[in-house]
DNA sequence: CTGAAAGCGCTTACAG
DNA sequence: CTGAAAGCGCTTACAG
């Protein structure tokens, strides 16, 4: 049993391959007969197009590539849940194909085989921008189209959507102010992401814009995990005294958070309010149920998901950026 | 600027390009003389092959599909991220890369793209075996490397690795008759699911082992998704009255039950008592904590990438499956 | 409206 | 140890 290509479809019907190709794609008109023709003898014949000498052929793939956290994160990191949907739905629409790439980056491999691909993507999706990232670098340097979920360090060349995270940590800060809160702990993400950065500015300029000040100590950084956030919250539940709020780069760090305040006896909200970001079901879930900034991360997923597409299609050229506002949702533990 | 492919280094070297070929895969011995100024023009025309050309040539890809929920479900499933990490960590070790495809066959669509294409993948894991799987039987027909991850309708002819969910659920069931319930729900998933029949099974089992009956009443199948769980749950309060115990599909459905219970006024576990399957972040820190059945996702999700990577590379022909033990973990809701 | 043929950029038997 | 060339299975200008 011969492997059934494009021309032995042809060759059934009495006509050329490029026939076949035509009558396939509609980018040519073929007459109404031989269209019928070729379609019955596809189907007796079982034809499949092979994909791979498309995309040779074709230098278009179909294929976007979407590159994640580590897997340890994702496995607990409900906010990826609902980009990746968001993403998922787009691109089915319009028709691409996702490759996922788990970020491995730690492993401290410069060859990374990820990093050393031509073409098999038509476009890119990346997740968690560092400051100086080696994913952006490498799609800029081979001129593959990209946007950033997130903001990228260098906002000047980049696409990307984001939600105004800024403007969300400042909004929390604020809240818990007003609240009559003036020591704030903020765990912080990895300084390496620029997510952490764009938090850490919010929060200062609430403080600023309140006339009050801070202490650096009170904002550490943390792995995005929830045991991380556990361990390092129970040694910051030592160090640093009379501390009346906490706020979390995410809502799995909260978790974590939320552990170590209950092992220290220090109830939530009456002793210690506690302010998250991502809004995933866990807020709702979590007893108390957390407080938690919206960042609409199905949204962002989507949002970016449309936009490469026109990047990746030439409709956009320039690059442009979509800041999505944050919502701020109240619930028990503040 | 041209395209750099592996002609502009063959040229620049003054060697062929089966040398530079032959070179860069190591699939023949090149002297190092010639190796090393070929490596030295990799490097300076910063050339990456063609991964396309390759696959092409090669009929080999080194990306495996994977056959994921609808997106709807992947956004509120824990148990998917941690299959998920499995298999990303498999693969990244066994350098194939991951070609993710939600479910969208409920569009009714029957020419759904994914199902016609051909090698762009070497295999495939399916993760939400049906009954009578089209994807299943897709692969099946195409003889296309398959690995389903839970148990197929035929077990004969496929690869597989599932938990032992019928002794699971088998186990749950005894455990609350043990307790002295009589009268236990089992909130199922849809009917179209394996996994659905799988965990029907245990629960017969086990009322029948005790020599007690139940009514097929008791069992309702739902949306694997919270609010179906509390819409459906609220009536089925209604309609069946004075049981004392649930056991749902997964810890989604049962988020949606305990709020159905709670909103009723049906304490758990002085009056209902819970138990779910899947035992994922959610069932800690739910308020009750939720009794749930540990399945093993991450270690389903790597033994069965692994499991296709020796079916792709022809290290096992003959079906196989693999049964990974479940274990209860007792929580405050039961 | 359709065909013959070049081309996509690799890999790999076939030769030496 | 290395080269010339066929081949992977499509698409798409070029011709008519």
């Amino acid at each position: 049993m011969k492997k059934v290509t494009i021309e032995t479809v042809a060759q059934k019907v009495g006509v050329s391959a490029a026939t076949v190709s035509y009558a396939l794609s509609g980018k040519r008109k073929i007459s109404q007969e031989v269209t019928e023709r070729i379609l019955k003898a596809v189907e007796e014949l079982d034809y499949r197009p092979s994909i791979t000498a498309r995309n040779l052929a074709s230098n278009k793939t179909w294929t976007v590539g979407l590159y994640a956290s580590p897997t340890q994160n994702i496995r607990e990191d409900y906010f990826f849940n609902n980009i990746l949907a968001g993403v998922l739905d787009v691109l089915h629409v319009k028709k691409y194909q996702i490759h996922l790439y788990a970020d491995y980056l730690h492993e401290n491999n410069k060859n990374h085989p990820d990093l050393n691909l031509t073409q098999p993507i038509d476009g890119a999706l990346i997740m968690n921008p560092r400051i100086n990232d080696v994913y952006i670098n490498h799609l800029k340097q081979r001129n593959i189209p990209y946007v950033v979920i997130g903001t990228p360090d260098e906002r000047s060349d980049s696409f990307y959507v984001d939600a105004d995270v800024t403007a969300g940590y400042y909004a929390i800060v604020n809240y818990l102010i007003k609240k009559g809160h003036r020591k704030i702990i903020l765990v912080n993400g990895n300084v390496e992401y620029t997510q952490s950065e764009k938090r850490q500015i919010g929060y200062s300029m609430a403080y600023r814009d309140n006339g009050l000040s801070f202490s650096k100590d009170w904002i550490i950084n943390v792995p995005m995990l929830e045991e991380q956030g556990y361990r390092v919250f129970m040694q910051t539940i030592q160090r640093i005294p009379d501390f009346t709020a906490v706020v979390t780069f995410n809502d799995t760090i909260a978790v974590g958070v939320l552990r170590a305040l209950k092992e220290s006896n220090l109830h939530v909200p009456s002793r210690v309010a506690v302010v998250s970001a991502g809004n995933t079901m866990i807020t709702r879930i979590h007893a108390p149920a957390i407080t938690s900034l919206d960042m609409g991360a199905y949204e962002i997923g989507s949002k970016a998901a449309e936009l490469l597409v026109d990047v990746i299609e030439k409709r956009r050229i320039q690059p442009s950026h979509e800041i999505i506002q944050t919502r701020l949702v109240e619930r028990e533990s503040s």
